[in-house]
DNA sequence: GGTTTATTTGCAATCGTTTGCATTATAGGG
DNA sequence: CCCTATAATGCAAACGATTGCAAATAAACC
């Protein structure tokens, strides 16, 4: 009802008693208009609660102000939109964007059939596209790319890529949970993730290279593999005890939701973490220090991890390059390790 | 680069040696055009990879099929954006937004200055508005509601309010769990929550109601008073202990970040879940079963609530009036009570 | 005061779709 | 073969803000 008759530029110029560049200009407080007017307009604008109609001036600017983030998950494996951390890296952009004027519209990866550039950026319904997730495939992702379209990604920057993606340095991060175990005296170390996963397979070989390092043999039987989810880890961990017997004392996860899935089923079983059992996950989500013992992790920082995103997606809006970009990682020490 | 040369409709429309308005009327499958036309013309566009400017027809219909979800956050306490539970409804809502065509705007109540019908729906940069959470003041709410911009809002429905809010039978749901710990023979049961807070109030009522239904006497004194955070609820609970003692057995938390937050400071004392203190939650968030011991809890069906959201908005949409509607809550019964 | 220069404002085209209405092509009927 | 009814397409005016350029006003200078 109330916009039957909405108040729009032309109609405040006539208000005013000026042309519609006038008050255009005035409400951007162009220095072109006199100080006064500009004043006298904005005042005016506010007391009849004006508000600039967003569609024209995106019309006219070829500008959204709109970046678009696509949670990237991979169909088959049900690393839910509810996972903690994705979610997590999503409420810090969402500041970080705001901050910078921008807005965020928010999509799974299962809508705009696949040609994310087409249907976000040439529609003009975002001025950008952030992809959390790297998944098992970059097909979509390498589309985006070459269609020239701003684009950062999350995910692991040190694999070589034609585009920006930023996060964690997850070898280095896997490699520091392993030597910690391995300090810890653990000497049967199960790795519990997907190899697949882009960066979960950076993951994996940080593991490796832990395990050599401390000249430890590398042994198939120790990777387990599993989704993203702490459902998949809880029902592996189960099925390998009960076919092997607890023949691992140390675990490495893939992500907290996967530890805590482990855990899960650890206790169940009377296996006693950390003494038995030491486990390390990597995240850090909100809910690892709450969970007894609490979770020892590798941390990924998602704010500065946000704002950097931010920084190199606001980079090509301006033609500049962008890079991939490492952020720090830091092993939180809590109590699902034993003392060494 | 690529958008150098945008391909538009007036483009394609040459290329086929037809009008603009015929190729428009032809990709919208309009029955007006022939056929024939239709399914060539709808080729081309998929062969030159055209994309609508989403924009532009915008400006023109006057729609944006856009809802913008706030999460409207008290500023001081710090329910982070990161709340799991939140954040599984904007999963939920953004699902089921993205079946019915629409595309989700991710806003915290920070942005938009106080005027969110102005800022989103004035400004055509959403059609409706969802708001997530009562928070303790309805003001921003009530608002929007008197623009007479499409709204629903997630909360307490049970209370009278002159918009469409969905949400759980909160206080029936506490009822339910304070009954529940009572069958369990706990008699000193301590609710954990911010009473002033519009939906906890209601559990706040189903608190005291339980215990009349069982002719316990209630006693202010078993009530703590606390933020919707598992820091704080951890934080209070310590304290409350050390300045008096264990002076409960049983424990309404109002939420299960409350509960894990409770429990973690328990665990941390020795204390023992269920049998020296029971505890029940809300909200059944993913990692409640993955606790140890797993969290009994209310469960509020986020899945449905956001297609009840959804199609009350969409009512709006076209002109119909909605309601408020009440989502059906269940006692999840795990291992965080004793048994009865 | 006239001329130049700087400051303010206004004109009008433009962004790319959509849609009511007019027009043209096709079919149907006598 | 003409006339009417129906189907298919095209014309052109919106939608509302932005902006290069022109115009008008004010200031400055000799």
């Amino acid at each position: 009802m109330s916009n039957e008759n909405k108040l729009t530029l032309a109609g405040l110029a006539k208000l005013a008693g000026v042309s519609t560049s006038t008050v255009s200009r005035a409400l951007k407080d162009n220095p072109l208009i006199k100080k006064e007017t500009r004043d006298r307009l904005q005042a005016l604008a506010a007391e009849y609660n004006f508000s600039l109609n967003h569609a024209a001036s995106r019309l006219r600017t070829q500008k959204t102000n709109v970046v678009a983030v696509i949670l990237n998950l991979d169909d088959e494996t049900d690393q839910s939109i509810s996972d903690p951390f994705l979610l997590k890296v999503v409420g810090d952009l969402n500041q970080v964007l705001n901050k910078h004027g921008y807005e965020l519209l928010l999509s799974n990866s299962l809508m705009a059939n696949d040609d994310w550039a087409n249907y976000y950026i040439s529609s003009s319904r975002a001025d950008g596209i952030i992809v959390i997730g790297q998944g098992k495939s970059t097909q979509k992702i390498e589309k985006v790319a070459k269609s020239g379209a701003p684009l950062v990604v999350w995910g692991d920057p040190t694999t070589a890529s034609g585009y920006s993606v930023v996060g964690s340095n997850n070898e280095l991060g896997s490699f520091l949970a392993t030597k910690h175990l391995i300090e810890a005296n653990c000497r049967n170390i199960l790795f519990v993730g997907d190899p697949e996963h882009a960066e979960m397979s950076e993951r994996y070989k940080g593991y490796k290279r832990a395990l050599s390092d401390s000249s430890l043999e590398f042994n198939p039987n120790f990777t387990l593999s599993c989704d993203i989810t702490s459902k998949d880890a809880y029902e592996k961990i189960n099925d390998t005890i009960l076919a092997k017997g607890l023949f691992f004392d140390g675990i490495v996860a893939t992500s907290d939701m996967v530890a805590l899935g482990a855990m899960k089923a650890l206790k169940e079983r009377y296996i006693n973490i950390p003494s038995d059992v030491s486990i390390v996950g990597f995240d850090d989500i909100a809910m690892a220090e709450l969970f007894h013992p609490a979770l020892t992790t590798v941390q990924q920082d998602t704010k500065s991890a946000a704002t950097i995103m931010v920084e190199q997606l606001l980079k090509q809006f301006k033609q500049q390059s962008a890079d991939s970009v490492v952020v720090d990682i830091t092993l939180i020490e809590r109590k699902s390790v034993r003392e060494s």
